[in-house]
DNA sequence: GAGTGGTCTAGACCACAGC
DNA sequence: CTGTGGTCTAGACCACTCG
């Protein structure tokens, strides 16, 4: 039971027991708690043990487990409810609509547009795209380009790519792609996108641009450069979007 | 010592002692530490007694200060440092800096300007102001208004907006006002900032912005409307700024 | 070495959900 | 009623800072 006291029954007064990692138990526990969610052995939605329970599997204290799935909730996989249990975090549309769908109307409510046309291709990586996803010139990329609407109207364009070796057969994919991504990255290929940086720019709308969004060449228009990523940290998407700048804002919250 | 346990030494079995106010004790304690935050009781930079003294005069437990603290650290009002002690925190120019000036070049390094021209003066506060800042029409604001440089260029507008009752005496004040706004009113008012709802938006320069930004009319701008808000959630500031779209992005790390 | 925050334990009780 | 997470305590020891 004891781990890391130097005052043990017996008075050999032996320091630790293989101290060697050093990063404090609850961080250990919670790494293992993480990596059980990361390979599936927990799948999201699911329940996972209680408290005492994985205090007596790994052989700490309940108030050790706590604190480790403190960590854990923070990093954003787990959810806690009293009373019920603690869960395995599933990515709703709600959330990750509105965590990661930052447009607002002028007047300030969030926006929610409709799909309206796709198409999926695979091709060669760029060198951008290599460097951001660590992969080979020879390793190839999906591409998802979209319009939506809003109101009816053409008011979105997206221009999604992600790394063929995370995604296998997305670009075979039959059906259209599901409105929301991220929920079904996660659903799908057990990617779960917890963080992103955005790039807000303002553009004029080039040819394509404008004939996508049937707006006039030259149109001021919003451009969102993002790079995605997952729970491991590694970049799993990079989009850029455009918007229509006389419907939308680009909203966020700072604190 | 006891203050919730029904199973006191003696068995009266009395259910608690006055608890009344429902919330967990911990966050009561976070409310006091707080409160002596705000008033100035403890002051910015100053070492806060240590968690065993709070303890005694709360007559709590130390783990309970504990957590108080820990609420207190999230809030932002507080930074602990192991072995050191626990400090007031003294909002700097580096963290109100890149915290909310979010300019970033088109490579990616975040942007410094330097200061240029700045104009102060107090008015009456307008329908928009009156409602934001809860005060009525006769109340005046405290208007501030520059131009920045990056690199020697104009490259960015500013027009501050503030409510005269919290800001007495901003505008008849002497000096230029320092680069970072966010220390100086943390220091001189005991206004804290500590988030910001921002909405960006594409937009082409008018006559004044072109003229005062050196660009020609129409020109692509981006526009970032704030509304930052205190640590008792007061809205404190309005704030509208354009830059060149040209030279600048904005950026954001969602999470 | 003295003093601080950080970790860990053991055990009690509270608040909530759900059968 | 039972089981869950949430709160609270008391006390030990660890890791770090500083004189």
């Amino acid at each position: 039971m004891n781990h890391r006291q130097a005052t043990g029954p017996d008075n050999t007064l032996q320091p630790t027991v293989t101290p060697l990692d050093t990063a404090p138990l609850y961080q250990r526990v919670a790494d293992r708690i993480s990596n059980r969610i990361y390979d599936g052995h927990w799948r999201p939605g699911e329940t996972i043990p209680n408290e005492f329970a994985l205090a007596d599997e790994f052989s700490v204290s309940q108030g050790t487990v706590r604190k480790a799935m403190s960590v854990v909730e923070e990093a954003g996989l787990v959810v806690r409810q009293q009373g019920r249990g603690t869960f395995v975090r599933k990515l709703s549309e709600e959330r990750s609509y509105f965590h990661f769908f930052r447009l607002a109307h002028p007047q300030g409510e969030r926006v929610t547009p409709e799909p309206h046309t796709e198409t999926v291709f695979k091709r060669q990586a760029n060198n951008h795209e290599q460097s951001s996803f660590g992969i080979n010139a020879k390793d190839s990329v999906v591409v998802i380009e979209r319009l939506r609407l809003v109101d009816g109207v053409r008011a979105t364009r997206e221009h999604v790519v992600v790394p063929d070796s995370l995604f296998a057969g997305l670009a075979d994919f039959d059906d259209a792609l599901p409105q929301a991504l991220y929920p079904f990255y996660h659903q799908r290929y057990g990617i779960f996108v917890l963080r992103a940086d955005e790039y807000v720019s303002a553009i004029t709308a080039d040819k394509k641009i404008a004939t996508d969004l049937k707006i006039k060449i030259n149109s001021p228009t919003l451009q969102v450069n993002r790079t995605a990523f997952d729970m491991k940290d590694r970049v799993v998407e990079i989009r850029t979007s455009q918007f229509r700048a006389d419907l939308f804002q680009y909203n966020v919250n700072l604190s």
